[in-house]
DNA sequence: CGTTCTGTTGAATACCTTCAATTCGCGTGG
DNA sequence: CCACGCGAATTGAAGGTATTCAACAGAACG
C-alpha cells in the first residue's frame, strides 16, 4: 500500500508550523522536495562555518545550536525541538553556518535544499510571511539572549529562565530536560557556577532540586530576582 | 513643478536596499503608503514594550536600538546608519517592540505602517525575499554579538570591533562615529574599563589614540587578540 | 559491575565593576 | 576671541562575581 507511506508524509510536512495554512499544491511541492533524515544523538549536523545547501525541520527529537571560544567553552544559543526549523539562516543570507549543531536527543528530521525552496518561497507569498514571522521570532528572542547575557547576573538569568523559558507545566515543577551542564551553557556560564547558584537558591528556599526536576518554592522571590533584585548571601 | 518632489520620493523608495530589484508599480505602492519623518538626535522613536504600528528606513543620520537593565545600564543592540531598516520585528511578530530605539544623529526616515506594509509583502515575493535576506543577516549579526559578550573578554571584543565591525576606510585608521560611552556600551561594558583598555592596547603598540580616531598600529597583535590571545598586563 | 560522563565542592585567582575624584573637551555666551 | 560650564572621559582604590583548577562524588550506561 505505497498510498499510505505518501499520505502519511504529506501531514508530516502540513504539521509543520512553518507550513500551516499553505494550500495542499504548496504542500505537495514542499513533499516533493524534502528528504528524510534520521539524526542520531551526538551527530553534528553542521559545524560553524560551513557551506550551506540547505536547512532542517525537526520532526522529533532536539538539537542544540551553538558558538565555540577558542578555548572550547561553548555557548549554546538555541535548542530547537519538534516542529522547528534550524540552519536556515544561511539559505537566505550568506551561504555558511553562522553556528554549529549537534542533536540532543536522536531526531527525525526533513530535509529541505536550499535552491529548491528558495523557489517555492518566491512563488508562495504565505509561505514567505510563515517565515518572516519565525525569523522574527528569533530576532526578539536573541534580544532576551543579549540582555540576559550583558545585562544580568547569573542568578538573576536563572530565575527567569525558570519562571519563563519553560511554562508552567506541572504547577510549580520545572523538568530542565536538559542537562545542567548544557543548561549552564544555555544561560552563558559554567557547570560549576550554576551548581552553587542552585545550592544557594535551595538553601533561601527559593528552589528544591532533585536531579532535572526543580519545584519553584517561592515564587514571588524568584520573580523578584528576575527582575533585577540581588540574591542573598 | 509638483512632479519633481514625486520623482524625488520615488527615487528615495528605490534607494532603499530593502527595496532592491522591486518593479516600478510596487516601489509606487511603497511610496504611497510610506510617511516622511525628521528625527532629532536625542528623541526617542519607540520603547520596549510599547505597540507598534509601522518601522522605519534611514535615509540619513543614525538611531541606536538598545535594552536596559533594572538598574539603567544600557546594552546597544544596534546602530544603524542610512538605507536601513529598523522597528520591523513587531511587523511580524508579536506586536510590541523588543527594545528601545534613540535618535543619535538628527535623521530624515521614512515610516511604513504595519497593515499597509503587509499587504505588498503578500502580493511581492521578492519584497518578501529581500526582507528574509535582511532578517537573516540579522541573525547571523546576533550569533556574533552573543558569541562575543559571552564567550570574549572586553579586549578581544574591542579588537574584533576595531578589525570588522568598521571595515579599513583609510588603510589602518578607525573613526570610532560615535562617542566611547556608546562604543562601551555596544561592546557590553562600561565606559572606565574601555578607557583602561585603550591605555593598555596603546601602551602596547597596537594602536594610537586620538579622540574618535583610533591608528591600528599592530594589525597582527590586534588580530591574534580577535582570535582568542590575552592582552598582556 | 566497572567505566565514563555528569555534577559537586573548595581554594585561589582573574576580570570587571563600583565609587569617587579629577581632568579633558567642546559648545555657548560674554 | 576667550572664558565659562557641563558632559564625556580618565584615573585610582576597593570590592564583587564568576572562572579556573583540582579533587571527589554520583549517576548513567553498557
Amino acid at each position: 500500500m505505497p498510498g499510505v507511506a505518501i499520505v502519511k508524509t504529506v501531514e508530516m510536512i502540513a504539521e509543520i508550523p512553518l507550513f500551516a495554512g499553505l494550500p495542499d499544491k504548496q504542500v505537495n511541492e514542499l513533499l516533493g522536495i524534502a528528504e528524510e533524515r534520521r539524526l542520531d544523538r551526538g551527530q553534528m549536523i553542521f559545524a560553524e562555518g560551513e557551506l550551506a545547501n540547505g536547512f532542517y525541520v525537526l520532526r522529533s527529537g532536539r538539537v542544540k545550536i551553538f558558538k565555540l571560544s577558542s578555548e572550547g567553552k561553548e555557548q549554546i544559543l538555541h535548542i530547537f525541538g519538534p516542529g522547528e526549523p534550524f540552519g536556515e539562516v544561511p539559505v537566505f543570507a550568506g551561504e555558511r553556518f553562522p553556528a554549529y549543531a549537534e542533536i540532543l536527543e536522536t531526531s527525525e528530521a526533513v530535509f529541505f535544499p536550499k535552491q529548491s525552496f528558495v523557489k517555492l518561497v518566491k512563488s508562495d507569498p504565505s509561505l514567505a510571511l510563515n517565515l518572516l514571522a519565525i525569523l522574527s521570532k528569533r530576532l526578539k528572542y536573541f534580544t532576551q539572549l543579549v540582555e540576559s547575557l550583558s545585562l544580568k547576573e547569573v542568578p538573576q538569568r536563572l530565575a527567569t529562565y525558570l519562571l519563563f523559558f519553560r511554562g508552567s507545566e506541572e504547577e510549580n515543577s520545572v523538568d530542565l530536560a536538559i542537562a545542567k551542564g548544557q543548561l549552564a551553557s544555555l544561560l552563558g556560564t559554567i557547570p560549576e557556577t550554576l551548581s552553587r547558584i542552585l545550592n544557594k537558591m535551595t538553601a533561601q528556599g527559593l528552589i528544591e532540586v532533585q536531579g532535572r526536576q526543580i519545584k519553584l518554592i517561592d515564587r514571588k522571590a524568584l520573580e523578584r530576582l528576575a527582575m533585577g533584585e540581588k540574591l542573598l548571601v
